[in-house]
DNA sequence: GTCTATAGTGGGATAGAC
DNA sequence: GTCTATCCCACTATAGAC
């Protein structure tokens, strides 16, 4: 299975080098220096090449996030850290629907535990969640102005999921 | 210029109907009952095309954001309402970087007035912003569990927003 | 496990005639 | 303002040899 692992990891690499839409069978063959049609004896398809990619990054986004020990201002440090630092990793698993048939069991849950964990209740979660999404999603695209002061937005959010109605 | 309107009025059907990515030349030409080449006797390019579609949304994002009383709750209502009635729309304009250099003088601006006026400073309404997109988004790309209470889910993040930093 | 060869589809854009 | 014809590009995927 080493072979497969080689693929994911050429796979992720032309993605977080040069976005998902660069990711194309011709492309990751290249890196790997074989020809395209020999990728289709260790995947079905592009999509299952795909789906395994997010896997990984999902398990890492859940990794970053549990290793905090700062409530739910850490998850968001550590969560905004992840995004930034693997913008169009982010992008691949966030802004589409989840491959989630083709997910290992589980791992999106355990990916989402870490915030369960620091927020009153799922309603709580999914709104801070929102948030910390949204915010990463706006910046990564450009859409804040130039001068405006992201720490403080990201200070204002946090402080309002933290003193509004979680109870504390 | 009619003849200009009549295509924005074609791709912008097409965004809607089947997504972004299905505008095409062609397939836009097809709609119009004429030829991919007649397409470029009116404008330069595609980018153009699709630019011409987003600063339509967003005037339209901002007329209906304005035309609610309801403080930020109302706000969000609104916003809530337009990306779920507009949903490949809304992805084009706000899933990507602006095409800011092709838009009209104003409209960027103009279009966030209105949540600018009910949030206490620059970094709330930043933040609320991010907290009303990353639901949006989340939930247009089915992020969120099936048995998810969305509605709650905003009250919690417009509760969040309004008793929390805001100086309250 | 890799190769060559190929099928089949689709895309953006241009030149030049009418 | 529209057409025909065309270019060049890129893509996923399969068949069959080695």
């Amino acid at each position: 299975m080493s072979r497969r692992d080689d693929i994911v990891a050429a796979a992720r690499g032309i993605i977080e080098d040069e976005g998902a839409d660069a990711l194309t069978m011709r492309a990751l063959a290249d890196r790997l220096g074989i020809k395209a049609p020999s990728l289709y004896k260790h995947f079905r398809n592009k999509a299952e090449v795909e789906a395994a990619v997010v896997a990984q990054g999902l398990a890492e986004v859940g990794a970053a996030v549990s290793s905090t020990d700062g409530g739910l201002a850490g998850v968001a440090r550590a969560y905004r850290a992840y995004a930034l630092a693997h913008p169009n990793l982010y992008r691949l698993i966030n802004d589409r629907p989840l491959p989630r048939h083709q997910l290992p069991e589980g791992l999106e849950d355990s990916a989402a535990a870490p915030l369960v964990a620091v927020t009153a209740d799922g309603n709580q979660a999914r709104a801070a969640w929102a948030f910390a999404h949204g915010m990463v999603t706006l910046e990564l695209a450009g859409r804040f102005p130039a001068d405006a002061d992201l720490d403080a937005a990201w200070a204002a959010g946090v402080g309002a999921f933290s003193n509004g109605g979680a109870g504390g």
